[in-house]
DNA sequence: GTGGTCTAGACCACC
DNA sequence: GTGGTCTAGACCACG
C-alpha cells in the first residue's frame, strides 16, 4: 500500500511518508477511517529506522491528517481544504514547472517532447490513481 | 545581476545560485562566452561565504554549465552535444516531470490546472528567450 | 582499508581518496552495497579534516560511484549502464592515454617499454580482481 | 610551433609550455640552437599572460633547458640524460597507467578496447612526430 | 586580481 | 550515530 522511499531524493524519509499519505487520501486510495499500517510494519516494509516511521504518523496527526488510537492503530481522518489559498499553491507549483522547464534546456530536450512527457506522466499518474481506486471498490 | 538568495527556504544556498545561473543561462539573459561575477564579488554581493560561492560555481563545472579558468574567472560555456544518452536525459526529466505533478497533486491542483500552467509557463520562458535573443541583435 | 595520503604530493588530498577508492571499486576490494568509512572515522584515520573526507564522498557520489544516504552512511553503487554516450567515453579515456604517452615520452621512455609497461600493468589488474572475485566464491 | 595549451586540465599553464618545449626537444621539433619565440609573440600566439610566458621560459632556464641571450632572445640548449633512475621514471608512469586503467573500468570500456585505444593514440602520437622531424629536414 | 584547497568549528536534519 | 551545509580564515598557484 505503501510505495518505497527515495533515500536520495533530498527530501526527508518521512516527509515522503506524509506526503504518500496525503496523496494516497486526495486520490482515495485510502479513505476515512481507514486503518494505516503499524509503525512496526510500516518500518519493517520499507526497511527504515522505526523512529522515523513515527516521526512520519506524529507530524500526520499534528497535522490532522490521521487520529492514533492507543492500542488499535492509526486511522485517517477526514481531509479538510487546503490551507493555503489558490493563488499561493499556484505560484508555488509554477516556480516548480519554471525549474523544469530550465532543466529540460539544460537536458537539451526540445519542447515538443517536453510536452510530450508531461503528458505521459500525466496520464501514468492518472492511471495509478484509477488502479487504486478501482482494488479500493 | 545575481539575485539575493533566501536563507530560510530550506534549499542550500549554493543549489539557488545554481539554479539562478541554469535559468539565465537558459533564458539568455547571459550568454556563452560572458564572464560571471567573481568568487569574492559574488560571495559580497550575497552576502555569504566565499566557499559557499565557490562551491555554486563548482558545482556549474561539473555540470558543464561554465568553464573555470582558475586566476581568470568563470565564464559561460557554450553549450555543444550533451554527454548524456538520450534516454538517460528524458529519464532525468521524466523523474522530475513526476514530482511535480505529484506535487500538484499535494496542492490539490487540478489537472486542467496543471495542464494550463504548464503550457503558460513554458510560454512565458519561451518569449524571455526570444526578447533576450532580441536584444542581442 | 583507506590507504595513508600524501600531503606534499600537489594532488589534492579529497582527490586521493577518490581515487584510492574508484580503484577498489574496479579491483573488486570494495563491492556494490558495501559500507564505506563514515565521514567521521576517515577524517579521524587520515588525520584530515572532515569537509576534506566529506569533499571527496561528495565527489565520488556525482561521479555515480557511491550512494549516499544521509544518517545512514554511505555505500558502493552497483555501476549499471553508463549514463555517458559511448562516444563522450571512448574520448575521455582517449585524452587520458594522451596524457600518459606524452608523460613517457618526458620519462625518456621508449615506445616498447611503455607497451610493456601497459600490459604488464593491466594484466596484473585483471589478475587483482580474479582474485578478488575468488574469496568472493 | 607551439601548441595551444589546455585551461581546464589541472596543470598549471606554464607548466605545459615547459612539457611542451621539452617534448620538442625530445622529438626534435626543436634542436639545439635553435630560437624560441620571444615572450611577447609566445604570450600572443597562445593568449595567455605574458607574465605566464616568462614564468615558463625562467622554469626552463633554471632547469637547464633554455639559455636566454639579453636582447637576442632564447634559444635550445643541449639536453642531458632525464636526472632520475630507470626505476624511479618506470615506477612512476605505471602508477598513471594503474590510474588510466581503473578509469577504464569506470567507464565501463572493455579491455580490448582500451587496447585498440592505446595503440592508436600511440600510433598517431608517432606520427605527429614523424611529421614534425619532416618539417624540420 | 583570480580560483582551489584545506582547516576548524558550528548547526541542522535524519536514522 | 550519520551526512549536509555554512562560516571564517588561511595558504597556494596562476594571470
Amino acid at each position: 500500500m505503501i510505495a518505497p522511499v527515495n533515500f536520495k531524493s533530498g527530501v526527508p524519509v518521512y516527509l515522503q511518508i506524509v506526503q504518500q499519505v496525503k496523496a494516497a487520501s486526495a486520490s482515495g486510495t485510502l479513505r476515512a477511517g481507514d486503518a494505516l499500517p503499524s509503525v512496526r510494519a510500516l518500518a519493517e516494509e520499507l526497511r527504515i529506522n522505526r523512529n522515523t516511521a513515527a516521526r512520519a504518523y506524529s507530524a500526520l496527526e499534528t497535522e490532522g491528517i490521521i487520529e492514533t488510537r492507543p492500542g488499535a492503530g492509526c486511522f485517517l481522518k477526514a481531509q479538510g481544504a487546503s490551507p493555503l489559498r489558490k493563488t499561493v499553491r499556484s505560484e508555488r507549483l509554477g516556480a516548480e514547472l519554471d525549474a523544469v522547464i530550465v532543466q529540460a534546456h539544460h537536458l537539451q530536450i526540445a519542447d515538443d517532447e517536453l510536452k510530450t512527457l508531461f503528458t505521459e506522466r500525466l496520464e501514468a499518474f492518472r492511471q495509478r490513481q484509477a488502479a487504486n481506486h478501482e482494488t479500493q471498490v
